[in-house]
RNA sequence: UCCUCAGUAGCUCAAUGGCAGAGCAUCCGGCUGUUAACCGGAGGGUUGUAGGUUCGAGUCCUACCUGAGGAGCCA
């Protein structure tokens, strides 16, 4: 019967075949120890010299890493394997050779494994990244979908740039149109709020800074809610909720994952509501108290964020940020107009901002003269304008990047690992 | 775009300005409980590129190329 590692539990003492790759391989003289991977999990198989064919013996003694093989035998509990199981092997076929698999057990660079990402995702460690991945986005789907969100994606070819063609990736659309790709499908989320209420979209975004730190991506992934009839306040709450699920998520079904990362899950543990909510005001206070040259009016840098979320033991909602600095659509604080109704959540342990959100403008004068304030061409905003102009109501909504998300969750180094195929400044192939 | 660091065997790295080496991978041999197994043997090099200094350069100098980390910018 043919099975998967991660189910072997269930078939102890059974004879069963596990379809996959030699992992490793240690030999003695008459013992072979194969490490065979199949997607699902790892498991090591004994072939004792006793129990087999001595053809069988022989094959297995020449198989190299990444062979393709067919493994048919006994699943034993095993207090010495570090899955719990092991198989005794009775029978072996190859399906097809790996001569010179170039990722060898020992290390290797980031440069070397970047070129043979394709092969990367093999290892252990790679698959424990892109399983907690694959558990973060859907618990962010099941987050919203439980919650009567609609899920409305917005388009990735953009005919403008919403907040300038620097950080754009241009694209030629036929014969002489130039489309950009998305960096944020926030604008249409408003009007599909308008139209569905709660709403979010979630998909790839692209964004052609020339940066290059270890929090960023060509390309990444965004999920972004937006809501009809709420304010920041909402928005504040919805993002710690959100956060708080996908993070008990990854810890109640990818433990074992979170394991092989050696992940300490007593800091993720603690990531429940309520977030610290702290106003950019006193975020200025605690970093200028910190000996740090932080000036009010500017942004807050990595080393900042960093500064900053090392005085709490879960995220932190920084809210309130100049308007100066964000967006032309986020509306101004009614009772102080130089702050705006925005927030940023900024993961623990430095890993810096995973939301950046808040209250869109929902006056009609107010938007067109921040748009002409900006100096952007007001005929490609019109649609947005109406939004405005036919009953119009308080909204908001964020955007949250997975790969940070994951990278925070993982307790990665770079948010490279978190992607299948990242994208970087030097970085298009695979 | 700026700053810092790095580039030597297929990979990861050593080598005081003086014979270019080790581990892993590959191939051969040994070993019945290995956990990046271990033990013995073999093959494997235009030291990123181009110049320069020197009796002599992997090592020092200059330029360039490639990459990494950070800054700015951002999720």
């Amino acid at each position: 019967m043919n099975v998967y590692i991660e189910n072997i539990a269930a078939h102890e003492g059974q004879e069963v075949t596990i379809r996959g790759w030699l992992h490793n391989r240690r030999s003695s003289g008459k013992i072979h120890f194969l490490t065979v991977r199949d997607g699902t999990g790892f498991i090591q198989a004994v072939m004792s010299k006793a129990g087999v064919s001595p053809e069988t013996f022989q094959q297995a003694d020449h198989l190299s890493q990444e062979t393709s093989l067919v493994l048919t035998g006994t699943a034993r509990a095993d207090s010495r394997a570090p899955g719990g199981f092991e198989l005794d092997v009775k029978s072996l076929e190859v399906v097809a050779p790996a001569h010179e698999y170039p990722l060898t057990p020992k290390e290797h660079g980031v440069d070397y494994l970047m070129d043979r990402r394709h092969l990367w995702i093999r290892t252990e460690r790679q698959h424990a990244v892109l399983r907690v991945r694959h558990e973060v986005v859907n618990a962010i789907r099941d987050f919203f979908n439980s919650r009567g969100f609609i899920l409305a994606d917005t388009p990735i070819f953009t005919p403008s740039a919403c907040e300038g063609t620097t950080t754009l990736f241009p694209v030629q659309y036929f014969d002489d149109t130039t489309a950009y790709l998305t960096q944020s499908g926030q604008l249409y989320n408003e009007a599909n709020a308008m139209a569905l209420g709660r709403v979010y979209c979630f998909g790839p975004t692209f964004r052609a800074e020339k940066s290059k730190t270890r929090r960023h991506l060509t390309e990444f992934w965004m999920v972004e809610p937006e809501m009809a009839y709420a304010t920041l306040d909402d928005v504040m709450t919805l993002g710690e909720e959100l956060v708080s699920y996908v993070v008990g998520r990854a810890l109640e079904r990818r433990a074992r994952e979170l394991n092989v990362l050696q992940r300490d899950t007593a800091k993720l543990e603690r990531v429940r509501p309520p977030f610290p909510r702290v106003s950019y005001d006193e975020a200025a206070r605690i970093l200028k108290d910190k000996g740090l040259p932080f000036e009010w009016g500017g942004d807050l840098g990595g080393t900042d964020e960093t500064v900053l979320s090392e005085q709490f033991d879960r995220p932190v909602a920084v809210y309130g940020y100049p308007s100066a600095i964000k967006a032309f659509y986020m509306k101004p604080d009614p009772n102080r107009p130089d702050v705006s109704l925005s927030v940023d959540v900024l993961a623990p342990e430095g890993y810096g901002e995973i939301i950046g959100g808040g209250q869109r403008i929902d006056d009609y004068d107010l938007l067109l003269q921040r748009i002409k304030e900006h100096n952007l061409p007001q005929e490609a905003f019109e649609w947005y304008l109406d939004l405005r102009r036919y009953g119009s109501v308080p909204h908001a909504g964020f955007g949250m990047g997975v790969e940070r998300v994951v990278s925070w969750i993982c307790g990665l180094e770079h948010v490279r690992e978190t992607i299948p195929y990242p994208r970087m400044l030097y970085r298009l192939y695979p």
